[in-house]
RNA sequence: GCCGGGAUGGCGGAAUGGUAGACGCGGUGGACUCAAAAUCCACUGAGCGCAAGCUCGUGGGGGUUCAAGUCCCCCUCCCGGUACCA
């Protein structure tokens, strides 16, 4: 038999490359490592193995990177191309807690489903260096680097993270002092407690976002626009809680400005600035009589004339402090809520405020209200009295949770001015022809004493300057980025590595005592409520007491109880598959400095859901990490680049429940399900919209190399795209007709000539090689394809293949169908594996072509097309042109009035 | 609202300012076959024309240019992010 058994061939081949380890790659020291290779390191962003196992969504960009790691290795390079798993998280909790199934248990059953399912792609990953965040022997090093963090602190002068120890030493040598305290006036306790609060994972009581029905604390990241939890869509509660937090703000410049030096896409660089938010503005202090200062942030310090009221966030602290007992006089009916007396008036607004978020939250157009506190504070730079507001539009979360009104420059400011009659003063002159309401755009500073005249940013730094000056404030830069909270209340997470003592003192488990395992417990479902006022309580207080309490010289100390979040596993992954079995070390230096380079990363891919998450978070530790030496550079990945998704049709019952889709069918322009009538939706490919389509499916069918060329086919790696299981068969068929070019389906033998391929064969040859290189260099797979089909479809005319090509076309295809390439190029009697056959080199003599199709305009259109050599000069083809009879129909004989030439493409004649 | 990215045949998509629609799907016709599948060949943006050929055509409107899918201005719609961030 010698038709294209697919089945066959690519299980053969997938066994003979793991039985010679084919894809092994071997560390600098190791046997068989060739330091005069280039390294590149092609990194796939790694899965989170659920149990539905994968769809053909989700190997799109792993193709993408297989494809890229394979040219790679046939250009001569040292590839390291691996996979590991993001096993850690609520989702297997979740699946676990419904199946009653130990979580252990069904990431084991998950793993091996993914790793199956991921060496049928036939991927050419090192699977020697393969892990599970899981693994004790991994999660031993998340919780030595989460040790690292405790024992470390930030050096703002030298904007770098530096060990405890180094804080403590500079201390006692009185270079520093402890917020104005000399170290050697504090007692041993609160020196502790100093130590601790300078740490980047410290404990702090902060707003916390709680979800009663996840239960557990969430990071500002995992928590939508709209206050709900990103996984599962549950209401969020704001709440004060005692938590574990990184420090990741005191790296907010720093991950800023090493944006400027990586290769990422422009929309994940930009999502990344704005969720940091820098603003550079001023912190102004105003006077509250009799209670002391009110500091606001701004960016417009230089309309501070024009604050002619201020408003305090809702959850301020010094709003109880400062509601006066009674409305003063003149306070305006407006400003009360009706009610009798401030305190009862504020206390109403309040919980109005917080009853409104759900719902209205959503309505588009916020009306501003508020209420009036009855206090007043003075505007520092000209001396007036203002009133204090409490108004839901200002955030507790962002700058001090308090600002200075300025209407005339401000929209919002400007609307609650309107709504309670409050004097509006322009400080910005806007020009003769705005007709709007604020004014945000520049002028000349206008009604602000010595500031009039001056541009914006001239009165801006005047203002700071007199700030400064008079004590009023200083220019200061604001962040919209929080530190992380690091504290999660579920089960199947990473146990973080400290110990409490009886006065809360803390201490770190000492570092040859990691891994510190997950206890087993029996009952491992969340402390969920629906119950937002219910307390969040850590899953590990039911660890028996041997593993919660720990004496250490006669006192006893509690376990911390929390676990990491999700994200911590994922965060230093790709520094592990370096050295991925080193006991003693993270990873060695000699592995981490061969493989990281100067740039990190060569590639990596994955999807834009991670642009602020996990792709924060690692460039966060990864800096703190090369700032304590542990690794080279500065930034983790040299070149990010996401890919799209793929999508599919799904379709939606009538209550709006969607159904599956491969159930569904179309008659007369209608879709049924079960005979009922279905709505065609448009979606991300997956399991909420039950439109995954199986690629266990697609190999039985069309084989392995038919997916992955089909997936490239489809389209661009970045964009994403519909799937249509129809349209399989036009790259399954270019692979049949390929196996019947090379092979006699009846004799099997090869049909391969001696002479090479000659004339116009020859140049598309060259010319293929050409374009295929270039389109592997920049990831433009779906026209590589293209030109492959076309080499292809040429080899159908030929009764032998030309040697030359036989010898180039199974290389160009190696790396988007390996199986097929390697038993064509076996079959050629070749020794080694294509997997390592040079990548093939184009004659530049031949695919700079020496006739060409010239192109003659006239008035810009195209009448001719004459086949000229390239040598041509300007006067032979205007004479060629001039003399083409479809162009003097054109000209009308008469001379052109002008002559453009570009040479040898374009003859452009105007008459 | 703001930021980023898009809009090209029936469909997925190609096109360093220089032949728009490569390649594939689908469709039409033909060859082979008793027939079908598979395969092979031809055609396939729209309109007019017997034909040679002509006109129109890359979301809409203007502009620059000998020449615009590509560059500039304005607008519409779609996707992603973000949103009372002071």
């Amino acid at each position: 038999m010698a038709s294209y058994d697919f089945k066959e061939i690519e299980q053969r081949w997938q066994r003979t490359w793991a039985d010679q380890g084919m894809y092994r790659v071997p560390n600098p020291g190791d046997e068989g490592f060739d330091p005069s290779k280039p390294k590149m390191y092609i990194l796939d962003m790694f899965p989170y193995p659920s149990g539905a196992g994968l769809h053909v969504g989700h190997p799109l960009g792993y193709i993408g990177t297989d494809i890229f790691s394979r040219y790679h290795r046939m250009r001569g390079a040292n590839v390291l191309h691996p996979m590991a798993f993001d096993a850690f998280g609520l989702p297997a909790e979740q699946y676990a807690v419904e199946t009653g199934v130990h979580p252990r248990i069904t990431t084991d059953r998950n793993l091996e489903n993914y790793t199956r399912q991921l060496k049928a792609f036939g991927f050419s990953y090192d699977w020697d260096r393969s892990f599970a965040t899981t693994d004790p022997d991994y999660y031993k090093w998340t919780q030595w680097i989460f040790l690292k963090l405790f024992d470390s602190w930030f050096d703002v002068d030298l904007q770098t993270a530096r060990p405890i120890p180094d804080l403590v030493a500079e201390m006692e040598a009185g270079e520093k002092d402890a917020d104005g305290v000399a170290w050697h006036n504090l007692a041993p306790a609160d020196r502790a407690t100093y130590l601790d609060s300078q740490r980047l994972a410290y404990i702090d009581e902060v707003a916390v976002n709680w979800c009663p029905a996840l239960g557990t604390v969430l990071a500002n990241e995992e928590v939508t626009a709209e206050g709900r939890s990103e996984r599962g869509n549950h209401p969020v509660y704001q709440r004060p809680l005692r938590q574990w937090m990184l420090r990741i703000t005191a790296y907010a410049d720093r991950l800023l400005d090493d944006l400027e030096t990586v290769d990422w896409p422009l929309s994940v660089k930009t999502m990344q600035r704005n969720w940091i938010g820098r603003s550079e503005g001023a912190h102004i202090v105003f006077e509250v009589e009799g209670h002391g200062q009110l500091k606001v942030f701004t960016t417009r310090p230089d309309t501070v004339f024009g604050a002619t009221y201020m408003v305090l966030a809702p959850e301020h602290p010094i709003v109880d402090e400062i509601t006066t007992d009674s409305w003063p006089e003149g306070t305006k009916p407006s400003w009360t809520l009706g009610i009798d007396d401030p305190a009862t008036a504020i206390e109403a607004y309040r919980l109005a405020a917080s009853r409104k978020s759900e719902l209205e939250r959503q309505i588009e157009e916020r009306d501003k209200t508020g209420v009036f506190t009855g206090a007043f504070a003075v505007n520092p730079l000209n001396g007036e009295d203002i009133p204090i507001f409490v108004a839901d539009y200002v955030l507790m979360g962002y700058g001090t949770g308090a600002i200075m009104a300025v209407p005339g420059q401000d929209e919002r400011d400007w609307e609650f001015a309107e709504a309670f009659d409050l004097p509006i003063v322009r400080t910005v002159q806007p020009p003769p022809d705005f007709t709007g309401d604020a004014y945000t755009g520049e002028g000349p500073a206008m009604n602000s004493g010595f500031l009039d005249g001056l541009d914006i940013n001239d009165a801006k730094s005047k203002t700071i300057a007199w700030l400064e000056l008079n004590g009023a404030g200083a220019g200061t830069i604001n962040y919209k980025l929080r530190d992380w909270l690091f504290s999660r209340q579920r089960y199947w997470g990473e146990p973080i590595p400290i110990l409490h003592g009886p006065n809360g003192e803390l201490r770190a488990v000492p570092l040859d005592e990691l891994p510190l395992r997950l206890p087993e417990i029996d009952d491992y479902s969340p402390n969920v409520s629906d119950d937002e006022n219910a307390d969040p309580t850590p899953l590990l207080v039911k660890a028996e007491d041997d593993w919660k309490y720990v004496d250490i010289d006669g006192v006893t100390y509690t376990r911390e109880l929390n676990t990491m979040p999700q994200w911590a596993g994922s965060c230093w992954y790709y520094l592990r598959y370096l050295d991925p079995n080193n006991e003693a070390e993270l990873v060695s230096e000699e592995a981490e400095r061969y493989w990281m380079g100067d740039d990190g990363v060569d590639l990596y891919v994955g999807g834009v859901e991670h642009a602020v998450l996990h792709l924060l978070y690692a460039r966060f530790w990864h800096k703190v990490l090369n700032d304590l030496g542990f690794v080279g550079t500065a930034e983790p990945f040299g070149r990010l680049f996401p890919q799209g998704y793929i999508l599919a049709d799904a379709f939606a019952d009538s209550r709006g429940v969607y159904v599956p889709a491969d159930e569904v069918v179309e008659a007369g322009g209608e879709f049924t399900y079960n005979g009922e009538v279905v709505t065609r939706h448009y979606g991300k490919m997956g399991k909420s919209l039950k439109n995954s389509v199986n690629p266990d499916d697609i190999f039985d069918e069309y084989g392995v190399d038919t997916l992955r060329l089909f997936e490239m086919f489809m389209g661009p790696l970045d964009t994403s795209r519909p799937w249509s299981t129809r349209d399989i068969v036009g790259v399954h068929r270019f692979l049949q007709r390929l196996w019947r070019n090379f092979v006699d389906e009846e004799t099997g033998e090869i049909m391969v000539s001696d002479e090479p391929s000659q004339g116009d064969l020859n140049v598309l040859l060259h010319r293929t090689i050409e374009s295929v290189t270039t389109d592997m260099e920049n990831l433009h797979f779906n026209t590589a394809v293209a030109r492959l089909f076309e080499l292809n479809n040429a080899l159908v005319a030929e009764p032998l293949v030309p040697a030359d090509i036989a010898s180039v076309f199974p290389r160009l295809l190696a790396p988007l169908a390996p199986h097929i390439a390697e038993e064509l190029w076996q079959r050629l009697g070749k020794e080694e594996s294509v997997v390592v056959a040079p990548w093939p080199v184009y004659d530049e003599e031949l695919t700079a072509v020496d006739m060409v199709t010239m192109v003659v305009q006239v008035n810009g259109r195209v009448r001719d097309r004459i086949e000229v050599p390239v040598g041509i000069t300007q006067e032979q083809a205007v004479t060629l042109a001039l003399a083409s009879e479809r162009v003097q129909a054109h000209t009308g004989g008469a001379d052109p009035r002008k002559v453009i030439a570009k040479l040898p493409n374009v003859v452009s004649l105007v008459v």
